[in-house]
DNA sequence: TGACAATTGACAGTGGGTGTCAAACGACTA
DNA sequence: TAGTCGTTTGACACCCACTGTCAATTGTCA
C-alpha cells in the first residue's frame, strides 16, 4: 500500500511523462539540425524509441509537440484573468497578468528563443501561436466583461480592450525575441500600455 | 493577329480563368454540403472536370481554395495604405483605408458569410485568416512609421498601433458576420477607433 | 500470484501534397 | 492551312501526416 494521490505519481505516469519528454526533446533536437519540414514524426519516435503510433498518441500534430506547455500556461493565464482585482483599473490588472507571464518567459528564455527560431522559419508554427494567442483573447475579453459587469455581446468594448491588450503583448514579445532575449520586457510592456491607455492619437504621435 | 496585350486575354487566359472559377465553385458546393474535412481534394477536381494534380497546379492547398481573392484584396490594401495622406491624423487615414475595405466586404456579403461559415467550423481555416491578418499588420506598421517618420526598429508605437488597429478591425468584423452582416460595420468602426484613439481607460469604463 | 486496466507496437488504410514525363492544346508564323 | 513552340494537363508513382484496430506488453491493486 503506497501513497494513495496525487504524491508520488506512480510508476505509469512517470514512465508517461518521461516518454513525452524524451519526444519533445528528440523533437527540438532534430529540428534545430534540419528544420520542422525537413524531419518526419516518425524519425522523432525513432529518435525517441518508440513507435511512430505513439508519438501521435502524445501529440496530436507535429506541430504540437514544439508547444508542451502551452495548455497549462493556458491554465495559469486564465486563472490569473479570471478575477481581476476591483482595487485596480483594468489596465494595471492585465498588465499584472501580463507581467506574470512574460516573467515566465524570461525563466525559460533559452527554450522560448529556439522556439521563436523554429517558428519564425516555419509557417505552420506561426499558426499555432496565433490560435493560442486568439484563446487568450477570449479569455481577457470574458474577464473584463465580468470585472465591468458588461454585456459582451451588447459592448464592443470588452473583446477590442482583450484583443488590443494582447496584440500589445504580442508586439512587445516579438520586440523581446529580436533583441535576443536581452531587451526588458517589463518596460517595454509599460510603455505600451501606457500608450494605449493614454489613446493612440496622443503623445507625439501626429 | 487578334489583340496584342491586355485587353480580350485570349483564349488560353480565359481557360485558366473557367478552370478556376469552376474549382472554387465545386469546393464551394462540396463544402457546403458536408463540410471542409469531409471533401477531398480529388472530388473537388472531379467535380469540375479535372484531375487532382490540377487542382493543386491552381491552389497550393486545399485551405487555399476557399480565399480565392485574398491575394488581390492584399494589394488593394496595400497600395491603400502605403501614402497614408498627410492632411489626416494616421488613425483618420486608417480609419478610411479600413472602410474601403469593410464595404468590399459588404459588396461580396453572401460570400463572405458563406466563408465565415466554414472558417468558423473549421480550425485550418482560422489559421489562414490569422495569417493574412499578421501581412496587414506588417503592411501597417510600415506604412505608420513611413508616414510619421518613425524607426520602426527603435519605436514601438507604429508596430503596436498597427497590430491594435487590425485588431480593432477584427473584432468588429467578428460582430458583423455574427449578426449574419446586418449590423453597420462603418458605426462600429468608429466607436471601436474613436475608443482606441481616446485611451483604453478612458470613457466610462472604469 | 493473478486479474484488470492502461499503454504500446504492428499493420493497414485514407488523404494531402509533390515530382516527373509524355500527351493535348492554344498561340504564333510561314 | 500546316507546322512549330511553349503552356497546360493527366497519369502515375511517391512521401508523409494522421487514424482505426487489435493483440501484446506492462503497471496496478487485491
Amino acid at each position: 500500500m503506497t501513497t494513495p494521490t496525487a504524491l508520488e505519481p506512480g510508476l505509469r505516469e512517470r514512465k508517461k511523462r518521461q516518454t513525452r519528454d524524451r519526444l519533445v526533446e528528440a523533437a527540438f533536437a532534430l529540428f534545430a539540425e534540419r528544420g520542422f519540414d525537413h524531419v518526419s514524426a516518425a524519425e522523432i519516435a525513432a529518435r525517441a524509441d518508440v513507435s511512430e503510433r505513439t508519438f501521435f498518441r502524445y501529440f496530436p500534430t507535429k506541430e504540437d509537440v514544439i508547444f508542451p506547455d502551452t495548455e497549462e500556461m493556458r491554465g495559469r493565464v486564465d486563472e490569473l484573468v479570471a478575477n481581476l482585482p476591483t482595487d485596480l483599473s483594468v489596465i494595471e490588472g492585465l498588465r499584472r497578468a501580463l507581467q506574470t507571464i512574460s516573467h515566465e518567459f524570461e525563466d525559460s528564455k533559452e527554450l522560448q528563443l529556439a522556439r521563436a527560431r523554429l517558428v519564425e522559419a516555419t509557417p505552420s508554427l506561426q499558426t499555432l501561436v496565433l490560435q493560442h494567442e486568439e484563446k487568450w483573447v477570449e479569455s481577457f475579453a470574458d474577464a473584463i466583461a465580468a470585472r465591468l459587469g458588461l454585456d459582451p455581446d451588447e459592448d464592443l468594448r470588452p473583446e477590442l480592450t482583450a484583443a488590443v491588450v494582447v496584440a500589445a503583448f504580442r508586439a512587445v514579445m516579438n520586440r523581446w525575441i529580436r533583441s535576443g532575449g536581452e531587451a526588458d520586457i517589463d518596460q517595454m510592456l509599460d510603455q505600451a500600455l501606457v500608450f494605449l491607455g493614454s489613446g493612440l492619437g496622443s503623445s507625439d504621435l501626429d
